[in-house]
DNA sequence: CGGTATCCTCGAGGATACTG
DNA sequence: CAGTATCCTCGAGGATACCG
């Protein structure tokens, strides 16, 4: 093969993730599956679900910035992907109950692993950015 | 280790991750980090520069469906964030070669974790989503 | 309690053209 | 080659009000 790209032994090969169809990387699978997970608030949801099952109300009082459209439209998406799992209690009133499913805990591994880099490095990507700003308005 | 989750220890205090600050969690350092990463092309970027340094034109070769403009813009982030450098080499026509930083290699490591957990479950999430639709269309 | 239904804003991202 | 500069669209996300 004569392509640049495709040698170098890199930690993972480009073309098996990126998947051409046609020209149309907007159908790459793995975006399609980062996508929802970047959403602003998928990460906290996930975070607080995988530590224990929460029911609605409990979730807006542990993110209480979000709004209960967001917090609902949130917890269906991650729904409909297959990472929670929506139960309802037919009490009075009606309680629902969210908790991860495998699926959903599965993902949650690297995820996590993800999100506690960005809580111990935070602190760098702030400074680089300071950084940055600075040279920027310097120059 | 004294959890604050009395459910068999949940994986990470949600409170250390949130940092409420006067009830702002739109501050909270770890979204702020992740918001980046999770946009439209980070990943693959990442994905493209963990495999060697390339110069500009040849990852809008890699990655043909970005826009020149988006491309100019997600190295621009990734450099502020501290993730890519960015080396100009004063040859005629000038040549521009991005690369990851040390930073940006710690980065993609959980990042990459998460893309190769999209790439193996993908097929997963895409039948969750049609079960979920189906299901909604149906009732 | 656990949601829908509407309306609105704002910025990410695309298309196109030009430049050092 | 490696970008800027403009203009535009479209949908994520917020605010508010109502509902079973």
């Amino acid at each position: 093969m004569d392509m640049d790209s495709a040698e170098g032994g890199g930690i993972y090969d480009f073309e098996t993730i990126v998947r051409r169809r046609e020209g149309n990387l907007g159908d790459c699978p793995v975006r399609e599956v980062i996508a929802n997970i970047g959403g602003k608030w998928t990460s906290l949801i996930m975070l607080a679900l995988a530590e224990k099952p929460y029911r609605f109300g409990a979730l807006r009082r542990l993110v209480p910035d979000i709004s209960q459209r967001m917090l609902t439209q949130t917890l269906r998406d991650l729904q409909r992907d297959g990472y929670v799992n929506r139960e309802v209690f037919p009490t009075k009133p009606p309680g629902v109950e969210y908790s991860l499913t495998e699926l959903g805990r599965s993902m949650f591994q690297p995820l996590s692993d993800l999100v506690m880099w960005a809580e111990r490095n935070h602190e760098r990507v702030r400074a680089a950015r300071e950084a940055f700003d600075e040279a920027e308005t310097g120059a």
